[in-house]
DNA sequence: CGTAACGTCTCT
DNA sequence: AGAGACGTTACG
């Protein structure tokens, strides 16, 4: 028998499925995780038969075979314009008696058999989730204080289930008013949830004696909990202290400074006024039951218990897309006269420091100064320890650009933070650690366009052949089947201990180079020269920058090649010391067609 | 029918 | 409690 129909009341318990959409759906397996390295297709004997854990799914849905209880049709939100009909024609799977059923139909039973005034509540992250009006009515929700509490102080999985998507984490907005419209959005998201959130799994609450088997239920938990240690701990924060989730830094940096009061999560501390602190956690949402409709206001049935601390050490949620009020409340009750984005205007002014202080005036400056425009490019080089809250301000603050030189930071940080920094344009690693920049290999960098490996000690022809080359796992015809820096523009490469054999793979898997920095590179010569600038080079074309200073084994007999490349326009050859004055000079002196159009336009020889 | 993987069971 | 195993479900 299956021990998934267990569950209480609807008989077979329907097993959610992938929504095929979210960011963890659509990408491609990591090959590397404890799941991946257990699959068959990776190697692995394939026992465990589990999701990678880059790919679990953020809003899973239910399957398409599924059916209302009641009526035995399925959703049929489709057919129906409002928000509100689009709800009560939607199929609603209950988390603690697991029935399935449209809204609508409940409306529709006999009175005697509704269920009077009861609520239900709808969980705003997972879609078609909520917990019926008969279970809330029956208070199924509400537990034993003590147990679950308990409960949850330890596993943590109702308390993220029932957060709020809230950039500020919960209990800190006022309460909000669900109209239906916003019921139905909340539950049936058009798109994926764009937090970028480990995935939560339906929960719900422990059982009491009235309650149905909680094993589901628990189980889900069990699931999450397991996940989030694989998951979220991936930044190495192993020695973290336990309250390590808030962005303030303990080391004193710039990072630091970015918590504005009031702005703490996990509700250690109080928010302004304490009024709206508990009705105000999570994605829950009260509805009338049946109805799908008459919008009610908090509170429905118990707060939600605190947020465990643990599990949220590293959720990291990327700026609202259209960050918080537009205007600032003054304690007087009014508003400022300056609108929010005439504030934008002023803190793009600002650098890193003064808007760290900035977000510390008042919660709604913290928010704004979250704005990605303010944080274009980040740096943190020369950082021998890079903390998780200063990890979480990055992916918060979404920076096109980011310095991470000469840090101590380790793989599975960068694997962390590329991961979550899917617009990143500029990446700066050089003096890490090839075991750390190795990340790469299996990252997505979908917008890179500079990338700076210089100095990076034991980086060789093989290092640099597992970022260029595609994924092994690239099936035909997947997007993917491309090497990942097939569009970066500028890559520095300086300092490594490259042959000619990596030249060819540049050619191939970055085509699209017009800055290249290849000084210092002691195995570049006459040959490589040759190759880059070759007619069957793409480079040829595209070279703008090109930096081979320091390469000792150029000689005279390579400088008339320079020549064929239209476009460049800046060369170093300084400290290469075979090269003679002389030859240089007739370089320097070309004219058009050559390379060296005007004066300003660089050659760079032997060092001045 | 094959593949993926969810949700529960079992073992330590 | 945590980790792994695996029956079963979802779906093409």
């Amino acid at each position: 028998m299956s021990s998934s129909s267990r569950g209480p009341g609807a008989g077979a318990r329907r097993r959610r499925t992938r929504c095929r959409r979210c960011r963890a759906c659509v990408r491609t397996e990591c090959g590397d995780c404890h799941f991946c390295r257990d699959m068959k297709k990776f190697g692995g004997p394939g026992r465990m038969k589990q999701s990678c854990l880059l790919r679990q799914c953020t809003a899973p849905v239910l399957p398409h075979t599924a059916v209302c209880l009641l009526c035995g049709e399925a959703g049929k939100e489709d057919t129906v314009e409002g928000e509100e009909e689009k709800f009560g024609l939607s199929l609603m799977e209950c988390t603690i008696c697991n029935e399935i059923v449209h809204p609508g139909c409940l409306k529709s039973l006999p009175s005697c058999l509704q269920m009077g005034k009861a609520e239900g509540v709808i969980n705003a992250e997972i879609p078609n989730c909520w917990e019926c009006p008969r279970c809330t009515q029956e208070g199924r929700t509400s537990k034993v204080k003590g147990g679950r509490e308990r409960h949850l102080k330890k596993v943590g999985g109702d308390a993220c289930l029932l957060r709020g998507s809230d950039p500020g984490g919960p209990g800190l907005l006022p309460p909000r008013v669900l109209n239906p419209s916003q019921a139905f959005s909340s539950c049936h998201p058009g798109l994926p949830p764009e937090n970028w959130e480990k995935p939560k799994p339906p929960l719900a609450s422990a059982e009491g004696p009235a309650v149905p088997s909680p094993s589901p239920q628990r189980e889900k938990l069990e699931r999450f909990k397991r996940m989030c240690q694989l998951l979220e701990r991936v930044p190495d924060t192993s020695s973290s202290s336990s309250d390590s989730d808030s962005d303030s830094d303990s080391s004193g940096t710039s990072l630091s400074e970015d918590e504005a009061p009031g702005e703490a999560r996990n509700g250690r501390r109080p928010a302004r006024g304490s009024s709206g602190e508990k009705e105000n956690r999570g994605g829950r949402r009260a509805v009338r039951p049946g109805t799908g409709g008459p919008l009610l206001s908090w509170p429905l049935g118990p707060a939600p218990p605190p947020r465990p601390p643990q599990l949220e050490r590293h959720v990291v949620r990327p700026p609202p897309r259209s960050p918080e009020p537009d205007t600032l409340p003054l304690a007087a009750g009014s508003d400022h006269p300056l609108p929010r984005a005439a504030w934008l205007r002023v803190f793009q002014h600002l650098g890193p420091r003064e808007l760290c202080i900035c977000m510390r005036v008042c919660r709604t400056w913290s928010r704004w100064c979250y704005d990605k425009r303010l944080w274009p490019r980040m740096d943190l080089s020369r950082r021998k320890s890079l903390t998780p809250p200063m990890l979480s301000g990055v992916v918060r603050r979404q920076p096109r650009a980011l310095d991470l030189s000469w840090t101590g930071v380790s793989k599975k940080q960068l694997m962390w933070l590329l991961n979550r920094l899917q617009g990143l344009q500029e990446l700066v690693l050089s003096g890490c650690s090839w075991l750390s920049v190795s990340a790469l290999g299996s990252a997505p960098l979908p917008a890179l366009r500079l990338l700076d490996l210089r100095w990076i000690e034991d980086v060789k022809d093989s290092q640099l052949r597992e970022l260029l080359l595609p994924p092994p796992d690239t099936k035909p015809g997947q997007t993917e089947s491309r090497g990942r820096l097939q569009g970066v523009a500028e890559l520095r490469l300086a300092g490594l201990e490259l042959t000619d054999a990596s030249l060819r793979l540049l050619l191939r898997h970055a085509p699209q180079l017009s800055a290249l920095d290849l000084s210092h590179c002691a195995h570049v010569g006459d040959p490589s020269v040759h190759l880059l600038t070759a007619p069957t080079s793409p480079l040829r074309e595209t070279l703008v920058h090109l930096n081979l200073a320091g390469c000792h084994r150029l000689t005279d007999h390579c400088l008339p090649l320079f020549r064929r490349c239209p476009r460049l326009r800046r060369l170093d050859l300084r400290s290469c010391r075979q090269l003679s004055p002389e030859a240089c000079a007739r370089l320097a002196a070309a004219g058009p067609p050559g390379p060296f159009r005007c004066p300003e336009e660089k050659l760079l020889l032997k060092d001045s």
